[in-house]
DNA sequence: CTGAAAGCGCTTACAG
DNA sequence: CTGAAAGCGCTTACAG
C-alpha cells in the first residue's frame, strides 16, 4: 500500500508522509495535530513515520492556512538624539525586555520581529504581526488604536495610563515600589528625598510620582520632583542633579527613577566631590549594569523585565488563541539594596 | 464587464481587484509586480483599481507561494552570567547592529527576527528565516555550515577568521583602525602603549591584536597584550587594569579594546587616582554612550554599527536574490578622538 | 497583449 | 474511524 514516492523539491510534506504511512493526508494532519478521532496506535504509526521521513510541517504553509504570520512585533519607545531616529533598545532594561520575549515567544513557536519606527497601516501590513508588544504606551497611545482596529491584539508593558480599563497589560507595582524605596532610605536617615521624575506621560512616571508626593506627605517631607527629559541622554539629569546639589539645602538622598539618569547623576556627585552614600544616598528606579557595577554599586528596583516580556508574550498568545484575558498580570518588583543607600 | 463581487471575510483580495478592474489576476500580479508585457495604461488603470480598493497583497500567501518567509535572523553573540543565557544586546554596539538591521530590513520589506540562543536544524526550522545576519563568529564557527546546509544563507559581521575565502562578511578595517589610534596616542607622546584584548577568536580581535604586535615592533616598543575575558562583566577588565597600574612601569596609554572594557579600565584608574589623560591616556576599541559620556570623554573608535548592518542586510539581500557576492564589504571606521587622549 | 488553470503545503468541513 | 476535495491568496508556466 505504501507508495515510496519521494518529493520531487527536497522538502519533506506532508503528502509524503501520508503515502509512506500509507494513508490520507487529511490522516497524517490530525494525527500531528492531535485532531479528529484516531486510534493511538495509529497516531503513533503516523509520527514515527513522520519522524523517520524528517517531515517538518511548513511554517509559511501553515501561517497562510490560518491567516497568521506567526510573528509577535516587539515594539520599544524612540527617542530622537539630534534628529536622528533612536529606538532604546541600548537601555539595559530594554534589552532585557527584547531578549525575553524572543526567548518566550520562541518557546511558543512564535518568532519575535524587532520593529522600527513605523507609523501607517501599510507600514505595519507590511510587517503583518500576529499580536504586537508595546513598551510603555503614552497616555492614549493612538498605536493601539491603530493596531487593534488592524485586529492585531496589543499587549502593552506598564499601562496605557489614559485607559484605565484596559486590562491588556503588564507591569510592575510601581507605587508600591517608589513606597518601598522611600520607606529603605527613611530608615537609613534620609530626611530631604528628591526625586529625577521623567517628564513623559508613562504610566509608570506617573505612579512613581503620585506615590512620592503621597509619601512625602504622609511623612511631612517637602517633596521635591525635578522633572527631567527622557528622550536626551545624559546631560539634562547631569544638569538636573546639578541644580539640586547647588541648593542652599540640597537632598541627603536622591531618586533618579529612569535607568539613563543613573550616569548623569554620579556624574554631577562625582565632581562636586559629593560622596555617595555619605553626602547623598542614590537609588535608581531602573537597574541597570551600570548601577550594579559604579563604585559603589547603587541601590535599585529590578523590574524584572525578563519575566514581564514572557507573561506579556503569554497574555498576548492568550488573546491570540481567542482566550479571554480580563486583569492585568502584575510582576512583582524586587528592590536590590546596596551600598550607596547603606549608611 | 466589471463584476463588483466584494470579498467576503473583509480581506480584498487579487481576486476582487481582477473583477473590478475587468481583468483575469495574472494580469492584475503582472500589473503590480511589473511583469508580462502590460500596456503602461494597463498597468496604471489596474493599479488605479488596487489603491482604490484598498488591496494589499498577501504577505502570508507570498512568502508561501515563494517559499520565503521574509524575515531575516539576526543572531548576536551570548555571554553566560552565572549560569544565565543573556545575549549581548545590551552592549550599544550590537544595540545599533540590531535596530540599524531592522530598518534596513524592512526598508526592503522584510522584517527582523531576534533570535534566542538557538542551536539545532529543528529549531532553525521553526524560526524559518530567508537568510541570517552573524555577528562575530567564532573560529570556523559551526553554525555557518549548519545554516548554509540548510539552504539559509549566512552573512556575518566581522569575518570567520578560519574561513579566509568566505566572502560573505561586512567588517570595518580593523588592522587600520588599531594602527591609527596607535598613531594618534604616538602622536599625543604615549610611549608605552598598552592593550586589553580580549580573549576570544573573534576576527576584530585577532586582527586588532596582530596589528598591535606588528606596529610595537615597527616602533620599538615593547607589546604588552593582556587578555580579558569577554563573557563576564566588568570585573575581569578592573583587575586587568589595576594589575597593568600597579606594575613598576605603568604604561602611559591604554588601549581597551571591547566596548564592556571601558567601565572596568575607568573604575580602576579612579580608585588609583589615575588621572585621564595626564598620567594614562585611555582609548576604547568600540565607542558607546559610555565613552562619550565619560569624564573625561573618551576616545573611541566608531565602527558605524548601522552602516554595517545596512550593508549586511543589503549583501544578504543580494544573495537570496540569486546575484553573486565575490567580495566582502568594508565599512570604513571612524576614529573619535576625544579628551581622554588629548595632551 | 491577456486569461484559464495549476499548484505552493497545509487544514477542515464533509461524505462515507 | 478515514479519505477525497475544496480552498487559503498568490505567482507562473502555458495557451491563445
Amino acid at each position: 500500500m505504501a507508495k515510496l514516492t519521494k518529493a520531487a523539491g527536497g522538502r519533506v510534506t506532508i503528502r509524503d508522509v501520508a503515502a509512506a504511512a500509507g494513508v490520507s493526508v487529511t490522516t497524517v494532519s490530525d494525527a500531528l495535530n492531535n485532531k479528529g478521532k484516531l486510534r493511538q496506535e495509529t497516531r503513533d504509526r503516523i509520527r514515527q513515520t513522520a519522524e523517520s521521513l524528517g517531515y517538518r510541517p511548513s511554517r509559511t504553509a501553515q501561517a497562510f492556512r490560518h491567516g497568521r504570520t506567526g510573528t509577535i512585533a516587539l515594539v520599544l519607545p524612540h527617542r530622537d538624539v539630534s534628529g536622528n531616529e533612536h529606538d532604546m533598545i541600548g537601555l539595559d532594561y530594554y534589552m532585557s525586555i527584547a531578549s525575553g520575549s524572543a526567548r518566550a515567544a520562541f518557546g511558543e513557536g512564535y518568532g519575535l520581529l524587532l520593529t522600527p519606527r513605523i507609523s501607517t497601516q501599510n507600514e505595519w501590513r507590511l510587517i503583518g504581526p500576529d499580536g504586537v508588544v508595546l513598551c510603555d504606551p503614552a497616555a492614549d497611545d493612538p498605536r493601539i488604536d491603530m493596531l487593534e482596529g488592524m485586529a492585531i491584539p496589543v499587549v502593552s508593558i506598564e499601562r496605557d495610563p489614559a485607559r484605565p480599563d484596559r486590562p491588556y497589560y503588564v507591569s510592575g507595582d510601581n507605587e508600591q515600589n517608589m513606597r518601598e524605596l522611600l520607606e529603605h532610605l527613611h530608615e537609613q536617615g534620609a530626611r530631604r528625598i528628591a526625586l529625577l521624575s521623567a517628564s513623559s506621560s508613562w504610566a509608570w512616571t506617573l505612579e512613581g510620582e503620585h506615590a512620592y508626593e503621597t509619601w512625602c506627605a504622609e511623612h511631612d517631607m517637602r517633596p521635591r520632583v525635578v522633572p527631567v527629559a527622557v528622550d536626551r541622554l545624559e546631560s539634562d539629569s547631569y544638569r538636573a542633579t546639578c541644580a539640586l546639589l547647588d541648593t542652599a539645602e540640597p537632598p541627603d538622598a536622591l531618586i533618579a527613577s529612569a535607568e539613563q539618569y543613573t550616569e548623569g547623576a554620579t556624574r554631577a556627585c562625582w565632581e562636586r566631590g559629593v560622596r555617595i552614600p555619605q553626602d547623598l544616598m542614590l537609588a535608581v528606579g531602573i537597574d541597570s549594569r551600570f548601577a550594579q557595577q559604579y563604585n559603589p554599586p547603587i541601590t535599585a528596583i529590578d523590574l524584572r523585565p525578563v519575566d514581564q516580556a514572557e507573561a506579556a508574550v503569554q497574555m498576548l498568545l492568550k488573546r491570540l488563541g481567542g482566550e479571554t484575558v480580563d486583569k492585568p498580570s502584575t510582576v512583582p518588583s524586587q528592590l536590590r539594596v546596596r551600598t550607596s543607600t547603606r549608611r
